[in-house]
DNA sequence: AATGAATGAGAGTTCATTCAT
DNA sequence: GATGAATGAACTCTCATTCAT
């Protein structure tokens, strides 16, 4: 029965988002350094050249993970967002969807601070890079806006949202500490909020 | 004899620094992925072989580099530091010449944040990773025993104070934010110090 | 049934001959070398499998069109030859023949002097490379026999005929001289005419 | 005794040369077609690596050996021209050094015939395609001037000369004819000399 | 200590060919 | 008959590393 459910879902799965997937999975194992194609097609169970009918090149099928990611992200993250609500309720929603997607997709988390971190790689335009602070940018611009922040400046306000939960994905994948803990997780939200608002 | 001993040693040393150094800046050129060792000897100005006189491998080349630099680092943060001054003041001390030290070298920055994520590369221990936080987490496990700092889990206290430095570098780096201006640096170390300490 | 035959029939014989036509277009942009199976079922606007219902390989497809070309050229080349007219008529009508055929087709000229150059490659036959010299070795040979032409070998009369012309060819391709006029042609024949006759 | 200066032959001889000489000898055994790289280094006796520390490209490594081919067939073919001698003698001379050059270097015959039918490969400029012809034609212009050949244009002059010679060496190398002895060469020569001469 | 020519395994990519539909 | 996704061997080229000098 789980043997059939699984290659029903291996069937149904599309060619390009098996590639999608085995090379989000390949590179979190070694890196973009040691991301190989043909390991790459191995794992995915294809042939070396299949990848070529969907991915001009490495670089590109690199960039379009990318893409999707950062889509995704940003998607999941503004959920909820309501201009009328209350900049609390909107932050809030805002950081736990971040945190959430973060822990529920791990391998996204690490792919994306990798692709930031090569420079003058795989990048099409050096804008796209920070695009993954978008969302919470956008909240932080209205709330200055509205003067519900601090009075520091905009960038500041990003770096004291988003840092704290780099830095604690980080020592959560190292396996240092907790975070899947509604404790955990509340704590580090309430936090960040009270380090931006008024 | 002597004499031509240290000579040979201080002449040495010259190289194998050249090598480090010349690594460090061709890593931020163009990242681990593209970094070649035969750019590297045609940058430093050596032969190809010689690289292999003072490294056994590019790997342990990379992972010299980012010893030393945690070294450095980690002897630079914690400079002023003393047992018996108030918390406060080793704690602003400690920030700032953090953020000193990655604003004077940008390229170590940004050289430890591409070694830490890629994942099972480069490494010989897992745990070395992290290293880069050991002085603020010696700092704030005292301030915990002394109950100077908020009831939060130390590692969230560590992500509270680290988190918004590297966003902020990040940012001050794609050119989105000033960080060298007093200002602003004061700014962050503030707000950080208000997210921790009660 | 019949006719439903003769369809199929016509309908296959259209493909085919699509088929011949685009490799000898695409042979003439590219070269052999660069021939791709891909590219020519782009351009004859089939699918990437279709060649291979009418050609067993791609050795087998280039082998088939330089042998129709051969058979097309040998019979445009005889055409009006008789065996009671003087050698002069049949020398000059052959002769006539061959140029109007390379300059109305010069991508057969093309594709046969690159099918020629190409050693042991795409030949079942290591003879029939030269078969394009068969019409003007048969006319040599007869008037050999009836001593009409110079007493040289038959090969440097054959030589002094075809050589010529190939030169004069590759020439006009190039766009250095003149061939499409009545004077430069008949200027051509008639020196050959001269080269060859007694 | 043989195998020593076998030995020495080819540890005299330079990497570079090494490797252009195999390239010629494949061509010739394969055609363009079908040079391998791989191939090309097994027989040279190199690794697959170190034909690129001399040549940036398979395509340049062609184009290199076209160029030298080239060099060697004209500086052979006008030696022994003087501007003060008689048309006849240095026609005659320049003729018989390019037989000769062909005979004696029958691969770069074939190699030049192969390279100028490769359209818009491996040629960085159209022109020099036919910079094969250059001293035939650097003669017959001379000739021209001073009237000493027949009133055709000088294309045709050239072809007259030099198509006879392609068409015989042709035969010759798919041994349909001799060429080696006297006889037929000066057969050959003394026809061309016919047919453009007063 | 230093060189740099040479290595050769392996990289990314192509492409003639197949076959289930 | 026609398709075109898939194959996988072979391609050109790179690059970390070695070693005779």
């Amino acid at each position: 029965m789980n043997v059939h459910l699984v290659l029903i879902c291996v069937y149904s799965m599309n060619k390009k988002e098996l590639i999608l997937k085995t090379t989000l999975h390949l590179v979190n194992r070694h890196g973009f350094y040691h991301l190989s194609m043909k390991e790459l097609a191995e794992t995915a169970g294809i042939s070396a050249g299949t990848t070529y009918l969907y991915f001009d090149s490495k670089e590109s099928l690199i960039n379009e993970l990318y893409k999707n990611i950062i889509i995704e992200f940003n998607g999941k993250v503004l959920k909820g967002y309501e201009k009328g609500r209350s900049f609390r309720s909107n932050y809030f929603d805002m950081m736990n969807n971040a945190v959430d997607y973060y822990i529920k997709n791990p391998e996204c988390f690490s792919f994306i601070e990798q692709y930031t971190y090569s420079p003058f790689i795989f990048k099409e335009t050096q804008e796209e890079n920070l695009a993954i602070l978008e969302p919470i940018q956008k909240i932080i611009k209205e709330a200055k806006k509205e003067k519900m922040v601090k009075e520091l400046p905009e960038t500041l306000l990003i770096a004291l949202s988003y840092g704290p939960i780099v830095s604690m994905m980080k020592l959560f994948m190292a396996g240092r500490t907790d975070l899947k803990t509604k404790t955990t997780k509340e704590q580090l939200l309430e936090a960040c909020w009270k380090a931006v608002s008024i």
